[in-house]
DNA sequence: CAAGACTCCTGACGGC
DNA sequence: TGCCGTCAGGAGTCTT
């Protein structure tokens, strides 16, 4: 058993995606009356937080959507606040008496507000009248049905090197982070560290069919170990990992073979794996 | 183009 | 008991 990153699973596509999908009903159609940010380093665009603040008082959120793992809420003016949660990030509909880690807030007219805290603060707030400014670099959706197993095969073809890198980088595809990298990998039966030019057609789409059926799987539980934007007490809830199979299982038995699960480290992130699951023999 | 180092941050944890 | 060094991790940037 690891001993440290217990309990603080970094949110992914699908902690990203369930975020947005209970936030809606609460901000759609609320007006911004009042915006404070107590961490002006988190407003990646524009350049001064007080642009950002100004640039957002009296608008109304008319939608939301999500772009990999940014959250995206559509204002009435056209532009749009983009949330990035990254390590530590949460959008909560209320203070909940917390002042610690409070980064920004937007507080509606009609009373209640959004409050972002980042314990970590890696998070980062854009507001941008064209969505590309904060997420043009992103490669496609994994679950884009219009990228089929024959565009995956095409992809990973103009690629090489270490295969767990390319699935988080974010240019190559998007929403993949460490938790599901690592899972995918195991429930495709593919080495992290496997050279990506050595991959078979057939291998790239057990690789897709993975990739989808773990973040479906994780949408369907509405995200691995997350609590919720309600109110939430000080201490973490009960942080459940079940769904995961390797990520941070070291030394347990893996679900298929048996065989304890091995934590190895692969472009400086710690990587979970069953070696016999997983060899990287050819 | 690949890959590693470095940076940003904090708090948990090991060692003493 | 408490100080202190180490470390994790997403992603951008810089270097080799």
């Amino acid at each position: 058993m690891s001993k440290r990153g217990r309990g603080c699973l970094v949110p992914e596509l699908p902690e990203v995606e369930t975020i947005v999908r209970e936030l809606t009903p609460y901000v759609v159609g609320q007006t911004i009356q009042a915006v404070r940010v107590s961490w002006s380093h988190a407003v990646a665009w524009p350049e001064s937080a007080e642009a950002f603040c100004v640039g957002l008082q009296g608008r109304r959120i008319d939608r939301t959507g999500r772009r990999a793992k940014f959250a995206l809420f559509y204002l009435d003016d056209g532009q749009i606040l983009v949330v990035h949660l990254r390590m530590s990030g949460q959008l909560l509909l209320s203070l909940a008496g917390r002042p610690a880690h409070l980064r920004a807030s937007w507080e509606w007219a009609g009373g209640g507000g959004l409050y972002f805290y980042d314990q970590r603060k890696f998070g980062r707030l854009w507001l941008v009248g064209d969505l590309e400014q904060a997420t043009g670099h992103l490669g496609p959706e994994p679950l884009d049905e219009s990228l089929t197993a024959d565009d995956w095969v095409a992809l990973f073809q103009r690629r090489r090197g270490r295969l767990k890198p390319l699935l988080l980088d974010q240019r190559f595809i998007a929403g993949l982070g460490n938790i599901y990298a690592d899972e995918s990998l195991f429930l495709a039966g593919l080495h992290p560290l496997r050279r990506v030019e050595t991959l078979a057609p057939d291998e790239v789409i057990r690789l897709r069919e993975a990739v989808q059926a773990v973040l479906r799987q994780a949408l369907a539980q509405h995200g691995t170990s997350f609590d919720g934007v309600f109110v939430r007490p000080e201490g973490e809830q009960g942080r459940q990992q079940e769904g995961l199979r390797v990520y941070q299982q070291t030394g347990l038995p893996c679900v298929r073979c048996g065989a304890p699960i091995q934590r190895i480290m692969v472009g400086g992130r710690g990587t979970h794996l069953c070696l016999r699951c997983q060899p990287l023999s050819k």
